[in-house]
RNA sequence: GGGAGCUUAGCUCAGCUGGUUCAGAGCAUCUGCCUUACAAGCAGAGGGUCACUGGUUCGAAUCCAGUAGCUCCCACCA
């Protein structure tokens, strides 16, 4: 005992069994002929580092396939890392930067080398990391989604969709990120409001010396104006129809023309067109015919077609054109307002609708099926509410903008002749020969393959199938496809989810997972979402420093339903931590008792039931725990876990069958004992693995690997005695109501109590042994009659007296039972007054009136009992 | 503007088909305890008009309507 530490210290304990499962390739799967169970993790981006989002996430994974694992099921938990094209560039153009290098000085093949270098160099760090928290993942299958099979599979899903037209090119409004140099997808923008200025801008009509006024939030892009719009029901500008005006600066002669979309009462109702540069207005352009001019850089800064400020900063360009509008007497007033803008998730640049040719996935068709199947839960979403705004969105689903002007990620197999036509093929070679097929004979030199990647979407929405391309055997995916469950924030299930189900359907004709579980975001105590910026999100090696993996990982959970957001706050790490220190001290418990085992010791009366009761609750919590689980219910499953261990375990069954100081303790109360304990060790696991590994080997020998917990087996749901259940709740009021007694007249603990008991209802006498064992009882007598000079209280009819030792104050019992007197007496008039109430007897279904009169019966006897009391004390 | 959701103890949340788990849990708080596994602990206790207003019903935290406040998603007004 002396040599097992009454704290446990997960330092010593979480490499050493992380070592032993890699060792015994605990976690390793190959197919065989047990029901498979699969989870593919969200890939976090390959040079990210842990936060507290992948610490929640990569949690609950952890635990259901455990829990599968020990279910017996063959379990696969697939890891790996995404490439994550713009995120990833962007650091690597970032750090080159840093070192002198733009990345326009290098070749495409030299940028690609630095990007790799950089991959090596820093990918995977995240997933050591994991390793730290206890993910139990087949690392031997990390999956990479450039690796070259991976790249194939994407490639190969371009062509296969291009050559089923669901894939072509086209000239549309795209969003551009103007410091990444890319289109982004709608997805990828992030709207936030911004204080901006309304600038109320002149425009002079033509032919006389009226002006119109314009309000607008981007004065830079006049120099693109190419009409200026009113509404045909605005009686202002009605007379206005087909005339001309001026455009500021640059003196362009533009229509002004009548469309619906403008809304009278904004701003002076008078619209600005410009077709370049903004998504409605090229939609009013193309209506109108009207002329596009592109008046800005890809690099937001102003092109030759803008005639003025050329290759100054847009945003200097606002101030500066402000600034020559208000000297030209063109600028009539300036107000503060407040509107969305979008800016670049990756890079936070300010968003530019720009007019460009990009690849697109035409999305209509291919998302029925992911649509239908979700909708009638063939896939099956928790919490479930997520359903509404996945419907909302497939159904009004636009297509998919692929393509992105960077090098770092899967290059579009389009390759293109001189004279602009293209054709779509894995290889050059290929490439050639199709263009050969239609007569055009052409050199390699000729032509050129696409220079732009796919969106890294377009291989993620892959991974649950292309993992499994390619490993061990061929046809590995029949055996783990569909996947089982998938675990994801609730942000990326239409980056992700959505298109994953689509891919599933395509490519596999069926679903890609069966279950979707929606974590919260991790948010700290205020509410404030986690972020570098605001410095208020803790280091997850750090917490795992001080309070251990386990302690970490049941502080995540403790707090977490599906779907919630979590307010994260290190004290629940804390309490994580508190919880694995109290399992430790009841294994230290247990352990001791070890040598003090004597087989000729008969089993105590007291013990023989606790053990009894104790089998039973376990099945009851067992039961409750496998339904929250297979509810997804996770933190509910760990409460009723925390609960079986302290309050039932630990406070109860522990305290029930501990000997006597000094005594020792017969063998089959110490067996059962370990048994129990093991059972407990087994639903613990799951939520904190290297605890309950580290005493799965101290409470006894294991064969080495095939003896870890990671794969002893589920218990099993037995029958629960309810009876006896019960029986202790009783029990447990009559302890209460004793421990009450010595509390309130400081009666020590050490001091041997007489209990009398007056029968007046049913009585178990299963727990009496247990009740003097624990409350230090000399003995039970049975009377007949009310014992006077004595504490008492009632449970189920039943009174307990505990006569009186040394000086007591009788004053203060007898207000007591006043005040319990009073109360009975009042709830008895409700239940009488519902009884009384004719329409509720005749209304009312006969179970609950049953239950009504048994309230009142049992109102009664118990007033009767108190005034009893009452009277017995003076 | 469209959609979804939330409001229950100081905090975070359960509460399924209205009625014996109906007002709950964990944490926090308070009061005793260094009691021979554990002070990272033990024992006990207090704490809520179930957002508000109406309705349905014998009966409402639960169903309906309205009001207020909050959150998220989508679209987006220059």
């Amino acid at each position: 005992m002396s040599e097992i530490p009454s704290k446990y210290d997960p330092a010593s304990t979480e490499d050493k069994w992380y070592a032993y499962w890699m060792e015994h390739k605990l976690f390793k799967s190959v197919p065989d002929d047990r029901e498979p169970y699969t989870i593919v993790i969200p890939p976090p981006n390959v040079t990210g580092v842990l936060h507290m989002g992948h610490m929640l996430n990569n949690t609950i994974q952890d635990l259901l396939v455990r829990r599968a694992r020990m279910q017996g099921k063959n379990a696969l938990w697939v890891p790996g890392t995404d490439h994550a094209s713009i995120a990833t560039e962007a650091k690597v153009v970032q750090k080159l930067r840093k070192e002198g290098i733009k990345k326009s000085d290098l070749t495409r093949e030299q940028f690609l080398e630095h990007a790799w270098e950089w991959t090596h160099k820093h990918g995977g760090i995240i997933l050591e990391q994991l390793k730290k928290l206890g993910a139990s993942c087949d690392w031997d299958r990390t999956r990479f989604t450039m690796d070259e099979k991976y790249y194939d599979s994407v490639i190969d899903t371009f062509i296969d969709l291009y050559k089923k037209g669901k894939i072509y090119r086209g000239e549309r409004m795209i969003n551009w990120d103007p410091a990444a140099l890319t289109a982004l997808s709608d997805e990828e923008v992030i709207y936030r409001e911004v204080a901006s200025k309304l600038y109320h801008v002149r425009y002079k009509i033509v032919g006389t010396e009226e002006y119109l006024v314009i309000a607008t939030t981007r004065p830079e892009t006049i120099l693109g104006d190419t009409a200026v719009c009113v509404n045909p029901k605005d009686e202002r500008y009605k007379h206005l129809h087909g005339k001309q005006v001026i455009v500021p600066l640059v003196n362009r002669q533009v229509p002004i023309i009548a469309d619906e979309y403008v809304e009278m009462d904004f701003g002076t109702g008078c619209l600005k067109v410009t077709p370049a540069h903004d998504m409605n207005d090229y939609m009013l352009g193309e209506k109108h015919n009207l002329e596009v001019i592109n008046m800005m850089n890809d690099n937001g800064t102003i092109s030759e077609a803008g005639q003025l400020y050329v290759d100054m900063d847009r945003f200097e360009v606002r101030k500066q054109i402000a600034e020559d509008l208000q000297a030209a007497g063109l600028l009539e007033k300036v107000e503060d307002y407040v509107n969305k803008v979008g800016f670049s998730e990756r890079s936070d640049a300010v968003v530019e609708p720009r007019l460009s040719m990009q690849w697109w996935v035409s999305m209509k068709e291919l998302s029925k099926p992911a649509l239908e199947n979700v909708m009638n839960d063939n896939i099956r979403f928790f919490p479930p509410k997520f359903k509404n705004s996945y419907r909302n969105w497939m159904e009004n689903v636009k297509d998919w903008c692929i393509s992105r002007q960077l090098w770092w990620g899967h290059r579009i197999p389009a390759w293109f002749a001189p004279d602009g036509s293209y054709e779509v093929a894995k290889t050059k070679e290929d490439a050639l020969a199709q263009f050969a097929a239609k007569g055009k004979q052409l050199s390699a030199d000729e032509i050129k393959q696409d220079p732009d990647v796919l969106d890294t979407w377009f291989s993620s929405w892959l991974w649950p199938i292309s993992v499994f391309d390619g490993f061990y055997t061929k046809d590995e995916i029949d055996y783990y496809y569909p996947t089982n469950d998938l675990v994801t924030a609730p942000e990326i299930m239409f980056f992700w989810v959505a298109r994953m189900i689509i891919a599933g359907y395509e490519y596999r004709g069926e679903l890609p997972f069966r279950n979707v579980y929606y974590t919260g975001i991790v948010r700290d105590k205020q509410g404030r979402k986690m972020s570098k910026s605001l410095g208020n999100s803790p280091d997850p090696i750090e917490l795992m420093k001080n309070y251990g993996a386990d302690g970490v990982r049941v502080g995540m959970l403790l707090s977490s339903p599906a779907g919630n957001d979590l307010l994260f706050d290190e004290s629940l790490c804390e309490q994580g931590r508190n919880f694995a220190n109290k399992i430790w001290n009841a294994f230290r418990l247990v352990k001791s008792w070890e040598e003090k085992v004597d087989d000729k010791l008969q089993q105590p009366a007291s013990a023989n039931v606790a053990v009894e009761w104790m089998q039973s609750r376990f099945n009851t919590v067992l039961a409750q725990l496998n339904d929250n689980y297979d509810k997804f219910r996770i933190n509910e499953a760990l409460m009723d876990t925390y609960k079986l261990v302290w309050d039932d375990f630990c406070s109860w069954y522990l305290e029930m069958v501990k000997p006597a100081y000094g005594s020792n303790m017969d063998a089959k109360t110490y067996q059962a004992s370990v048994e129990i304990l093991e059972n407990i060790l087994k639903v613990l696991h799951p939520f904190m693995p290297f605890l309950t590994e580290e005493i799965w080997h101290y409470i006894r020998e294991r064969e080495p690997g095939k003896g870890s917990i990671c794969v002893a087996s589920w218990p099993q749901v037995t029958k629960s005695n309810e009876a006896l259940e019960n029986e202790f709740n009783n029990f447990t009021e009559v302890v209460i109501g004793i421990r009450n007694i010595r509390k309130n007249n400081n009666i020590p603990n050490k001091e041997k109590l007489e209990l009398k008991v007056k029968k007046n209802a049913e009585y178990s006498a299963a727990f009496d042994a247990a009740l003097m064992h624990l409350c230090n009882i000399t003995g039970i007598e049975f009377v007949n009659d009310k014992v006077n000079n004595a504490f008492s209280f009632a449970v189920k009819g039943n009174e307990y007296f505990v006569p009186f030792t040394g000086e007591v104050d009788i004053e203060a019992e007898k207000k007591k039972i006043n005040d319990e007197l009073e109360y009975t007496r009042g709830f008895l008039k409700s239940v009488e007054a519902k009884l009384n109430n004719e329409k509720f007897t005749s209304k009312a279904p006969a179970a609950v009136l049953e239950g009504e009169r048994k309230k009142q019966s049992d109102a009664l006897s118990k007033i009767k009992l108190l005034e009893e009391k009452l009277a017995s004390l003076s």
